[in-house]
RNA sequence: GGGAGUUUAGCUCAGCUGGUUUAGAGCAUCUGCCUUACAAGCAGAGGGUCGGGGGUUCGAAUCCCUCAACUCCCA
């Protein structure tokens, strides 16, 4: 049967995914083994797979499948999230192109449309990750927005309520005004923009002609001043402490406070202040005891705080009011500058800070476990750098503002039975909430008394049980799922959302469980493009991952996503570097192609063979080591290159020519059979990252049973290694190359023999010359005892090899050659002699240090006297 | 404004508590090969005063100080 030239994996792929599904492999039941246990971060719904999606599941994967080989119940939960705002936002999209408004609706039709849309566009990401391989416990898949995982959403909210953690207040909350909803501060994002400052004047009240001055960038806001503020060191200004000043076009008399927040540098040194509509101020405002004004509606246009100006954009009376400031007389100046403004994430909408009603997690006791079990390393961080930023924000946490305005998502079990401030109850049912407000009221109240809260939950609110609530450790505590897999071991994720969800996690761990979610959290790097730019849709610089997948195939694009990319580093993609993965999968395929060619028959096995065998079993030996040092440190792109480097350069250039037969020559059993168990071995090492190729040639190498299947092989056993032998070899590659180089430097075909005497000058171990014949392609090995006139030369490990071949010998690129030698051999002796003639060296440095540059002293005199010889030789 | 991090070959990165490192890997580059496993390949080669400056030390890519550039987080 003649094998394909290169390796398609399309269909290869295909197969052997639904065959792993077939067999229930992903599938996962608490039983007696260890548990390795994964949550993945949940997509949201109506997401589409992108890079970032790749990387980080990519990774997922690669530790999910080899912890299954390492014989552990490997478990990887999939899911989605419900993503309020974005979920939310483009359904109301949709809405708007059909021509129906939100407003139009019932709170239950809009859930309608969202349902629809959810079902329509939802878990399509799931089905994207199934094409790159994902091993999820499909059976597993929770959506958060589920019936019982809801149930828990709910429940802690209860709880928390019950213990005092949650509460309602006003609060200056992040407003934005397309959305209609509050934001956290995490979602707003800080841009500098080029805005202008105007400098306004305020009379001083109860004078005739005296003004102040202040610098704003914000005048549509003077007229919910209700203080000007100046430092109290300030000299310029010490004589107006404790007057009024008069704001313009209101005349409302205002306070002048002193308070040294102000800074004296900036603007003119007064500060108007504005508790409504600026955080600072409003901290100022509650330390003065200020009233507020506040003067916007929700969408961002004045309200009658703002007299002539009332129903109008606070945009367009930005512009308005300083014409009407500079006809009367007010503006001094304008000025250009530069400051940061805050955009909402989702909308692009220039946040407002507002002071609203919304709920609240007070947050600082709760986050302290989460602190000190990171810090203490019972969760480990890796790389571990994330772990300063972790604290500074830890320390510095503030309370969570989780109520949203919006429809999408877990409504607050929060129920009103009259007006007051303090008439409402939380209960998880309207019966029980009736049951609580009769008592808290002491009235009579029927269940159509009770108004539930509009608002719903932060999507953060579900998500941080995520670890918890998938095994439904809140609703069935102690059931034998959650006892089982909960803590989970790894997760994997981006740093941008450290706060938004790890920290989270951590703290409903503490809380709820009484320990960790998980024991390493393993931070990827953002994707980037060439030019350095994070991929995105808008960018549009983002590839689309099935494209790839199916012009390199998973295995190719898998390898291409993690070949550079360190932990915590961010990782510019390049579709080369799958091109790169893709060629190494056709590699091992082709390595493949020549092992199933050859013909078996009885015969002696060449002394070449016996060698080669020993030192790859050796040499594996050493990389496997080291493989799953890098495993165990979370260093995956390189635990991957030393794999890649094992299989390409060792395997195939090196193990696979030194034991290759003839062309059209038969092979000895032996010989076979040993480098099938090699070419098993690797493909295991192999599996964790390319788990398609590994499956499809696993099957190819031996006929199989029913259920040996390379995603439950097990992975290769440490054994101890002979060092020798691997340095053995190392001389005898060094000589192999320097005979190539001859040929090469002297145009001699590869085809030719050659034959090769050496002259030791010391004990020269012999066990590898049969892989030097047959690699140097020899007619002749010889040892003499004097050197060989008329032949290229070189020296390695001390002794000289000659190879003769006057009539095509360069005698002036020859005697260059080995002067350039000469040179860099005496700089390098140089520097060695100098630090032995540095007695405070030979006395300070431990004497192992020393023995070593004693050697290097006299293993590089003995190279330069035989270099010097060669030359004399030459004439 | 506060904090953290990064800066080593054209690119992406290793290089642990200073000493077999006049610095390694992969990719890219250059040269020669279509040698019947693979040109998605083989063989070989070139390429870095380790961001600048200063210090500690017998010895610094590695420790300290300083300057510069970039990135991220927080306000």
């Amino acid at each position: 049967m003649e094998i394909p030239k290169t390796y398609e994996p399309g269909k290869a792929e295909e197969r052997w995914y639904q065959h792993w599904l077939n067999k229930n492999y992903f599938h996962s039941t608490p039983d007696e083994r260890e548990p390795y246990t994964i949550v993945i971060p949940p997509p949201n719904v109506t997401g589409v797979l992108h890079m970032g999606h790749m990387l980080n599941n990519t990774i997922q994967d690669v530790l999910i499948r080899r912890a299954r080989m390492l014989g552990k119940n490997a478990c990887w939960v999939p899911g989605t999230d419900h993503a309020s705002i974005a979920t939310e936002a483009k359904v109301v999209q949709k809405l708007r192109q059909e021509g129906i408004k939100k407003s139009d609706l019932t709170r239950d039709e809009f859930l309608k449309h969202a349902f629809e849309w959810k079902d329509k566009h939802g878990g399509i990401i799931l089905e994207q990750l199934k094409k790159l391989g994902a091993s999820c416990d499909w059976e597993r898949t929770h959506f958060t927005m589920d019936a019982e995982y809801s149930d828990s959403v709910i429940d802690v909210f209860v709880d928390l309520f019950k213990k005092g953690k949650v509460y309602r207040g006003v609060r200056m909350v992040n407003w934005d005004p397309e959305a209609l909803t509050a934001v956290s501060d995490e979602e707003v994002l800080y841009k500098e923009v080029n805005s202008r400052l105007f400098y306004v004047r305020y009379k001083v009240a109860g004078t005739d002609d005296e003004w102040l001055t202040i610098a704003t960038t914000r005048p549509e806001t003077i007229l919910g001043d209700t203080a000007i503020c100046v430092n109290p060191n300030d000299v310029r200004y010490k004589h107006l402490h404790g007057k009024s000043a008069i704001v313009p076009l209101t005349n409302r008399e205002v306070p002048i406070i002193a308070d040294e927040y102000v800074e004296m540098e900036f603007g003119t040194g007064c500060l108007k202040v504005t508790p409504a509509h600026d955080i600072n101020d409003y901290e100022l405002g509650k330390k003065f005891n200020l009233a507020t004004i506040d003067l916007f509606n929700d969408n961002g246009a004045l309200n009658a705080h703002g007299l002539h100006y009332e129903g109008k954009d606070r945009f367009d009376v930005r512009k308005e009011i300083e014409k009407e400031l500079h006809d009367k007389g007010y503006l001094v100046k304008t000025e250009d500058h530069i400051n940061k403004v805050g955009f909402s994430e989702r909308t692009n909408a220039v946040i407002e800070p507002k002071l609203s009603l919304q709920w609240f997690v007070s947050m600082k006791e709760l986050a302290q476990p989460a602190l000190d079990n990171v810090m203490n390393g019972n969760i480990q961080f890796h790389p571990e750098k994330f772990k300063n930023t972790y604290r500074h924000w830890m320390e510095n946490v503030k309370d969570w503002c989780i109520s949203r305005q919006l429809w999408w998502g877990h409504r607050i079990p929060a129920w009103y039975f009259g007006p007051g401030a303090n008439d409402y109850v939380v209960a998880k049912t309207a019966e029980e909430a009736q049951s609580l407000a009769k008592e808290k009221s002491g009235k009579d109240i029927s269940i159509s008394d009770l108004k539930q809260d509009e608002d719903v939950l932060d999507t953060w609110f579900s998500s941080w049980l995520w670890p918890i609530s998938v095994f439904n450790g809140l609703t069935r505590p102690g059931n034998e799922e959650i006892k089982y897999y909960y803590p989970t071991n790894d997760l994997v994720t981006a740093p941008e959302i450290m706060f938004f969800w790890v920290a989270r996690m951590i703290i409903a761990g503490y809380e709820y469980l009484g320990d960790l979610p998980f024991k390493n959290v393993y931070y990827t790097g953002i994707v980037r493009d060439k030019l350095g730019r994070k991929m995105s849709k808008s960018l549009g610089n983002s590839p689309d991952p099935i494209d790839l997948i199916e012009k390199y195939g998973a295995d190719g694009v898998r390898v291409g996503i993690l070949i550079s990319s360190p932990a915590g580093n961010d990782l510019p993609f390049d579709s080369s570097q799958c091109e790169q993965g893709r060629n190494f999968t056709n590699k091992v395929w082709n390595a493949y192609r020549l092992v199933s060619a050859w013909e078996v028959r009885e015969l002696e096995q060449p002394k070449s063979s016996v060698m080669a065998i020993e030192w790859f079993e050796n040499r594996f030996q050493t990389v496997l080591a080291e493989i799953n040092d890098l495993f165990d440190k979370f260093r995956i792109s390189e635990a991957l290159m030393a794999i890649y480097k094992l299989v390409w350069d060792d395997f195939c250039s090196w193990y696979l020519e030194m034991i290759k037969p003839g062309y059209e020559q038969p092979i000895d059993s032996k010989t076979l059979e040993a480098t099938k168990d090699f070419f098993e071995n690797l493909l295991k090492l192999m599996h964790p990252f390319t788990p398609f190729v590994a499956e499809e040639l696993w099957h190819q190498l031996r006929n199989r049973a029913e259920g040996d299947d390379i995603i439950i092989a097990k992975w290769p056993e440490v054994k101890t290694v002979n060092s020798s032998v691997l340095s053995k070899f190392t001389i005898a590659e060094e000589v192999i190359t320097n005979i190539r180089n001859v040929r090469k430097n002297n145009n001699i075909a590869n085809k030719v023999k050659l034959e090769l005497f050496v002259r030791k000058n010391k004990d020269v171990d012999t066990a590898f010359d049969s892989v030097i014949v047959k690699m140097g392609n020899l007619s002749l090995m010889e040892y003499v005892s004097e050197k060989v006139n008329n032949a290229n030369s070189f020296i390695v490990d001390g002794s000289e090899y000659f190879i003769p071949f006057g009539d095509t010998i360069d005698v002036e690129a020859e005697k260059e050659k080995i002067n350039e030698e000469l040179t860099y051999t005496k700089g390098f002796l140089k520097s060695v002699q100098e630090k032995l003639k540095n007695e405070r060296f030979v006395a300070g440095a431990p004497e192992q240090v020393v023995a070593v540059e004693r050697k290097k002293e006299a293993d590089a005199l003995a190279k330069i006297a035989l270099l010097e010889e060669k030359l004399t030789t030459l004439g």
